[in-house]
Parts: structure tokens; C-alpha cells; sequence
RNA sequence: GCGGACGUGGUGGAAUGGCAGACACGGUGGUCUUAGGAGCCACUGCUUCGGCGUGCGGGUUCAAAUCCCGCCGUCCGCACCA
């Protein structure tokens, strides 16, 4: 009964009898209530669990836990994300097939995550680089391509000079490549892409119907980037033709002085003839090119640009001559890749005009245009403008696309900072896209019947020096024939990036032996969406868009029962090193889950990661913490020698108890899990300071405790002789009438500064309260006249005086 | 530059209009001990003992860490998106 506590004895024992008697298998019983808590699948990396992983796990374990003793049919899956650019680099230096490297990794972190005690469904387990699995990646892929959402584009992409691999812009960080920082330049290839835009109404408009924090939506927002103007069309002078343009600034036209195009706009190759200047114009388009996009982006560059001299526009509402320009402040890659400048009003345009002294127009009154770009559209009227003098910006934007599109010169326009999604990478541990390109029938979808199509042997993983993918030196697996005509054809060499298995992966969890679909339509029926979604705040823009696209497209397929996967996202903050920095080998600074369970035990890394700080900042670790968290399982534990026969609450701690229930269910939930824990402390010194504890009180606090320590409550339960197994107890109650206390202590406030405390029944009226009060306070009172009274039940009596 | 978050003891952090510093770490003293890097007990924001204290300066309020305005600082995103 009273052996010492040895968490490296119990955790493993109760880790095997869980396994063995199935303890948090998500049932089929579709009758009862489900709840779906999912965290994000990691990447089974070489180095291992990383102690940044068990913060999110053990919160939402502690979700599932506690979701599971309210009777829940709770799914807490967990499975892999096993395709990626480490595995193969891995391989390639070591010669070893990346399905070996994948293997070894995936061994080494499901034995980490058991010693951890989560109450993952391991029967569920998936894992993205399984044939059974992507083969519904790939259904999926076809599902698109069916659609005309998949299409093959020539595209400037990112290219890694040293991965040789084409990276979506978000891969590259500050100009240089996410993974090996290597350089990365512009480089034109034919990609399959995803028509993500298509769905950026679709997923600006459904986050109004999710609860994820504010944060994230935002994020999802400014990614989508709507923004609503006009599109403008300039006629070119003595040409017939016209140079269309985006602006959010419509009301602005009369104060375009010159139009300005991005250095790969195809105007200038249509009227390369008649553009004076074209040697200086072709060597700023080969320089422009030359530049990565970061160097393009780089803060607080110079703007640089060429007059096309021979080649002007009309302003459509003045009808002056304006000229064009080329500057690679202009991106071909959104709106039109051209625009009208106006100096006077955009600061840009102003710095642009400035530097080559083009002409500056007011046109909307309020601020001095010589002296810095005037933006504010909140206060100013339009002047120098015509039929839009004395409106506001607003009445002007609306008065002026009427106008254009009366004449013919313009309509309203909305336009997205999102892109199309560049699907293809060059390499060989992804998904293959199952597509074939025939001579005559162009590209052609593989026969749902075929799936999965098997990623081949292949003698290197080495990308070829050409860019394309190592699959394409396979001529046997590459020629075959067309499902469409039977002719010879070529398949695609190109295999899908790491976001593909990510964005749907949690449907699968649902049914991932199914071979026939991707779940069956029941399990989708029942479980979808996911109740509880966690992850890092570095997957909230990219991973949450893609599957949100995904799970909308497959929505309007009829595949899903809604159209938004997740009800609710939240984001867990990183564990920084001792020294607040992220940990990192190079720093010194990491810590190894495996040493802090050997040392001090799972239940103690679990509970001191919950009790480190705030769930959603960045905490900073300390081996004291630790040390401190298994103190507190040891008072846990040595509550054994005090235990008393008692059924029920004592007297004395029976308030205590019901609010205890009430904080700790209620942290919980609002994933405050360090003020639960530090609850949960003060009972436990409650009970030391009381001299005892009752097997009611006890029984309670197994059962609050349980979802963040389950190993030593879970003992405990059983060694005290608590009857059956903990996890299958119910969740405890608390009334609310029964957490409050029948005395309490109210401050005594003159003039909002204390001047002393008071002991008073909680029930005491408002009068007798006062009364008591004045007199606590009435040598402080003498000769001063109270003017007003406020008495906060519970809290504190503030008495206003003058004298 | 734009957007977001944050700023409280020696440290991590509580408190979201009502007694600032819960809970823990660290520290000091004591106790037990052959021993203490264990356990237990007490104290632990500053103070000239009047008070003063939540980055700084204003404001609203009977009452402000909390709400409002203006600064300063730190961290994280995004970066010429017309």
C-alpha cells in the first residue's frame, strides 16, 4: 500500500493493460454521442519526439479523457505524415530506400508517444506513404483533375538550386529554401496546379461559421486577401487596343498620371516594335528576372523602372496622354500585372513619381500631395475630378464604376492575394499524380480502377540535373499506353508535395481499412466534423486552407456530409529552451522527452507541459519545473497515509470540493489546464493542512486529476481499492449551490483605498453589511461624511466621504 | 511599412472592472538527520513603515493590471497584393 511512488514501474503496467483491454477504442455505436478530438499528425522526423509535441497531445488527451468519463464515444486518433523532403535527403546520403528510413522513424515515435500514456485509437493508425492510404490521395487528386481543378500550367516557380526541386511560396523563407537554405531562383516549368481560388469566397465565407481563435481567422483571412475595386480599361494610343488594370482606388482615375507594367507583361512583346528604348527596357526584364522574388521584395529598396518610350495610354475619364512604364514594383502575379498610378494617393505610385519626376494630381482634398501620398478615405472630398467633385471617396468609387460601365470601360472587380496552388514537386517520396500525357488525347486521367499507382523501385532518389524527378530515368514504369486511345503515352513523372496527404487525413481516421472508398458514408455521417482541432500556429494558414479546399470540394462532390472539417482550432504556443530560445541542436538547448520520462516519469513531463504556462504562448522550459510537478505527484501519491474509511466530503472540505470540480471541469475546457492544475494543488495542501482525506475526496480528486496524470491516478484507483478501472468511472459532479462559502472576508474600501478587511456572513443584507462596516471603520471616520455607498456582495464595501 | 500577440516580484505565471502577486520555482531561517541536493514548518514585491507598486504619460470610474487615448519596448506573421 505504501510503496514509494515509482512511476517507471506503473506507467509501463497500466500502458499494457490499457492496450490489452482496448480502453480508448473509438466504438462503431453510432447511437451513442461522439466527439472527434484531433491534433496534427506529425512528420516522423530522424531526431525524434521533440518535447514541443506533448504540449498539444496532452491537452487534447486530457479533452478526450474527460470527454470519454462525460460518456462520450470519443475518436482521438493518430497516425503519420510520412512523405517529405528530410526522409529523402535522409536516403539519398545513405543509400537506404526512404519506405526503410520511414519504418525506423515511425518505430521510434510510436514507442515514444506509448511511453507517454496517450489514449490514442492505435487501431486507427495511418500513415500517408501506405499504398492503401494514398491510394484515396490519388482518388481524390482524380476527383479534381474530373473537375477541371487540377490543370498543367507553364509556371515561374521557386527552384531550389540545392534540393533541385520546384518549392510553393510559402516554402521559401526570406529568399532562401524552407528545408536547406539553399539559394532559390525563378525558373519557368510546366506544374500541375490546383484551382484553389476557385473555392476563396467559398473559404472566406465559412469561417463564419467555425469557432476557431481569432488569430487563425484572421490569418486565413489576410491569406485569401479579398479586395474590392474596379477593373479599368486604358486604351493604347494609335493602337486599336487597350491595357486593363486592377485598382481598389477607382474614385482616383482622375488622378492617374502614368500606367505602370510588371517586367513579364506581355504588352511589351506585343508592342516590342514600336517601343524606342527596347535594349533598355529587354536588359531591366532580364535584370528583373535575374532577381529572386525576395530580392524583388526587399525592404526599403529603391524603386527602379523604364519609360516605354513610343508606347502611351489614354486616360478614359481626362483623355490626356499618359505615359507607360515598367517597374517590378508591379508583379505579374496578381490583379492584371499592370496598373494606373496615381501619386497623389497611393505611396508607391507617389515614391515612384517622385524618383522620375512624374506629374502628381490631387484629387482628393485633406492632405498636402507634395509632401507625402495622401490615403486616408475616410475624410477627404474628391476635387480636380469632374463629375466626382465634392463626393466622398465612397460615393465617388460607386459613382465612377457606374460610369465606366455605362461606357464600356470597366466593371466592378474582385480580386484575391490567393493563388493557385502549385501541386508538382520533382521528386521521388511522394505521392505519384496519376495522370498520363497521350500524343493525341493530351492528358488523361488513370482509371479509378487502377489505384492505387504505385510509387516504383527506383535505382537513385537523386533528382536529375535537368529538374525533373528521378521517376522520369525510369522508361519501363514511365511509357504506357493510353486508357483513352490505347496509344503509346508517357506518365507523369511528378509527385505530389507533403501538403496532399495532410489535407484530408482525418476523414480516413474515420475507416482507414476501407478499400472500397475513402470512409464509408455512415462513419462520415456519424463522426464528421471534428469537434476539437489543435495544432501550431505555423500550419493555420497553408495546412488549414488546403484541407479546408479539399474538404469543401469533396463537400460539393457529395463525398462529405458538410462543408467545413473542423467546428473548432486552436493553437498551442512552442516550448522554448531553458534559455528562451527555440531549442535547436546548434543552440544546445534541446531536451529529450525519452530522459525526462527515465528520470522523472510520464505523468511529471505531462503535467509540468500543462502546468508551463498560458496553452497558446510560447513557454520557456525549466528542468525546476519539472522537478516541481513530480513533487506534486508525490503528495499525490502520499495522500495514502492519510487516507481515511470515510465515504463522502468531510465538513470541513466539502465547499473546497465543489469548487475544485467546478474550476478544474471548467479549465479544462477553456484549456486553462495550468489553473486546473494549480486547483488541484491547492486541494491537495487543503487535505495536508486538514490532516486527512476521505476516500469521496480522494475518489474526486483521482478522477479531476486522471486526464493530465492517468498512470498514478489510475494506481491509486486501484490500490486504495477504488472499485473497477478509473477510465471507465464518470467524470465528477459539483452544485453550484455547494461552492459557496458561508462566511466570507470583504475588503473595506474609503475612497478605493483599502483601510482594512471585514469577516461577514455571505448572506448578511446589504444594510446590516454597511452597518457593520462604518462601525470597522469609525474611529477612520470621525469628523468625514459619507456621500456614497457601494457594497459588491462578496467582494468589498467602498465608502465615498468628504470632509 | 502592415497585421497580430505581449509587457505584472529574483523566475514561470494568477487575477479581464472589486483585497494585485493564486499556484509553483528559486531564496532565507528552522526542524529531523551519521548526512541532506529528501521530507516537514515558517518567512519571502518594495518601503525611510507615512506609504508605493502591474512598461511610460494622460483619461473614464466610488473603484483600473483589466476599459479609452497617446507613447515606448519585445516577440511572431506578412512583406511593393495596386
Amino acid at each position: 500500500m505504501n510503496r514509494a511512488y515509482d512511476p517507471q514501474t506503473i506507467e509501463p503496467r497500466w500502458q499494457k493493460i490499457w492496450d490489452e483491454e482496448k480502453a480508448f477504442t473509438a466504438t462503431d455505436d453510432y447511437s451513442k454521442p461522439k466527439y472527434y478530438a484531433l491534433v496534427e499528425f506529425p512528420y516522423p522526423s530522424g531526431q525524434g519526439l521533440h518535447v514541443g509535441h506533448p504540449r498539444p497531445y496532452t491537452a487534447l488527451d486530457i479533452v478526450a479523457r474527460k470527454r470519454r468519463l462525460e460518456g462520450y464515444n470519443v475518436l482521438y486518433p493518430m497516425g503519420w505524415d510520412a512523405f517529405g523532403l528530410p526522409t529523402e535527403n535522409y536516403a539519398i546520403k545513405n543509400h537506404i530506400h526512404p519506405r526503410i528510413v520511414t519504418q525506423r522513424n515511425v518505430a521510434r515515435f510510436t514507442a515514444q508517444l506509448k511511453a507517454l500514456g496517450y489514449s490514442f485509437d492505435w487501431d486507427r493508425e495511418i500513415n500517408t506513404t501506405d499504398p492503401g492510404y494514398y491510394h484515396w490521395t490519388q482518388w481524390i487528386f482524380l476527383q479534381l483533375f474530373k473537375k477541371g481543378l487540377a490543370y498543367k500550367a507553364e509556371m515561374p516557380i521557386n527552384w531550389c538550386t540545392n534540393c533541385k526541386v520546384g518549392l510553393a511560396n510559402e516554402e521559401v523563407v526570406n529568399g532562401v529554401c524552407e528545408r536547406c537554405g539553399g539559394e532559390v531562383v525563378r525558373k519557368v516549368k510546366s506544374q500541375w496546379m490546383l484551382k484553389i481560388t476557385e473555392y476563396a469566397d467559398k473559404l472566406l465565407e465559412g469561417l463564419d461559421h467555425v469557432d476557431y481563435i481569432e488569430r487563425v481567422k484572421t490569418s486565413q483571412r489576410n491569406w485569401i486577401g479579398r479586395s474590392t475595386g474596379a477593373e479599368v480599361d486604358f486604351a493604347l494610343e494609335n493602337t486599336g487596343d487597350s491595357l486593363r488594370v486592377f485598382t481598389t482606388r477607382p474614385d482616383t482615375l482622375f488622378g492617374a498620371t502614368y500606367m505602370v507594367v510588371s517586367p513579364e507583361h506581355p504588352v511589351i512583346e506585343k508592342y516590342a516594335g514600336r517601343i524606342r528604348n527596347l535594349e533598355e527596357v529587354r536588359a531591366y526584364q532580364e535584370a528583373a528576372a535575374r532577381k529572386s522574388d525576395f530580392e524583388r521584395a526587399e525592404l526599403a529598396k529603391e524603386k527602379t523602372g523604364v519609360c516605354l518610350e513610343g508606347l502611351r495610354a489614354i486616360n478614359p475619364v481626362t483623355g490626356a496622354s499618359i505615359p507607360l512604364w515598367v517597374s517590378d514594383y508591379v508583379l505579374m502575379s496578381y490583379g492584371t500585372g499592370a496598373i494606373m498610378a496615381v501619386p497623389a494617393h497611393d505611396e508607391r505610385d507617389w515614391e515612384f513619381a517622385k524618383k522620375f519626376g512624374l506629374p502628381i494630381v490631387e484629387v482628393v482634398a485633406g492632405g498636402n500631395v507634395e509632401e507625402a501620398a495622401f490615403t486616408d478615405t475616410a475624410s477627404g472630398k474628391l476635387v480636380n475630378s469632374g463629375f466626382l467633385n465634392g463626393l466622398d471617396v465612397a460615393d465617388a468609387k460607386k459613382t465612377i464604376i457606374a460610369w465606366l460601365s455605362a461606357n464600356g470601360l470597366g466593371k466592378e472587380k474582385v480580386n484575391f492575394k490567393l493563388r493557385d496552388w502549385v501541386f508538382s514537386r520533382q521528386r521521388y517520396w511522394g505521392e505519384p499524380i496519376p495522370i498520363v500525357k497521350c500524343e493525341t488525347c493530351g492528358y488523361v486521367a488513370l482509371p479509378e480502377s487502377e489505384l492505387p499507382l504505385l510509387l516504383p523501385e527506383v535505382d537513385s532518389y537523386m533528382p536529375t540535373d535537368t529538374g525533373e524527378s528521378p521517376l522520369s530515368a525510369m522508361t519501363d514504369w514511365v511509357s504506357t499506353t493510353c486508357p483513352c486511345c490505347g496509344g503509346p503515352a508517357a506518365r507523369e513523372t511528378d509527385t505530389m508535395p507533403q501538403w496532399a496527404g495532410s489535407s484530408w487525413y482525418f476523414l480516413r481516421y474515420l475507416d482507414p481499412h476501407n478499400d472500397k472508398e475513402l470512409a464509408s458514408r455512415e462513419a462520415l455521417a456519424y463522426w464528421m466534423p471534428v469537434d476539437w482541432y489543435n495544432g501550431g500556429m505555423e500550419h493555420t494558414t497553408l495546412h488549414l486552407l488546403y484541407s479546408r479546399f479539399w474538404h469543401h470540394f469533396l463537400y460539393d462532390e457529395g463525398v462529405v456530409p458538410c462543408p467545413e472539417p473542423y467546428q473548432k482550432r486552436t493553437s498551442h504556443g512552442m516550448i522554448l529552451g531553458e534559455n528562451g530560445e527555440k531549442m535547436s541542436k546548434s543552440r544546445g538547448n534541446v531536451i529529450n522527452p525519452d530522459d525526462i520520462v527515465r528520470e522523472f516519469g510520464a505523468d511529471t513531463l505531462r503535467t509540468y507541459e500543462m502546468f508551463i504556462g498560458a496553452f497558446d504562448l510560447s513557454a520557456s522550459w525549466s528542468t525546476e519545473g519539472v522537478r516541481g510537478c513530480r513533487k506534486f505527484l508525490e503528495r499525490v501519491w502520499k495522500l495514502q497515509e492519510i487516507l481515511t474509511e470515510e465515504e463522502g466530503y468531510s465538513a470541513a472540505l466539502e465547499t473546497k470540493m465543489h469548487q475544485t470540480v467546478r474550476k478544474v471541469s471548467q479549465d479544462f475546457e477553456a484549456m486553462k489546464f495550468n489553473t486546473a492544475i494549480a486547483a488541484m494543488m491547492t486541494a491537495v495542501n487543503e487535505f495536508y493542512r486538514v490532516g486527512k482525506v476521505t476516500r469521496g475526496e480522494f475518489g474526486t480528486l483521482l478522477r479531476l486529476l486522471d486526464p493530465v496524470a492517468p498512470h498514478i491516478c489510475e494506481e491509486l484507483w486501484q490500490a486504495c481499492g477504488f472499485e473497477g478501472r478509473l477510465y471507465r468511472q464518470t467524470w465528477p459532479t459539483y452544485e453550484e449551490e455547494k461552492t459557496k462559502e458561508k462566511t466570507v472576508e470583504i475588503a473595506l474600501q474609503m475612497n478605493g483605498k483599502i483601510r482594512g478587511t471585514l469577516e461577514i456572513p455571505a448572506d448578511l443584507p446589504r444594510e446590516e453589511v454597511l452597518t457593520a462596516a462604518k462601525k470597522a471603520l469609525a474611529a477612520r471616520l470621525e469628523g468625514l461624511t459619507v456621500v456614497k455607498e457601494i457594497y459588491v456582495p462578496g467582494r468589498i464595501v467602498n465608502l465615498v466621504v468628504r470632509g
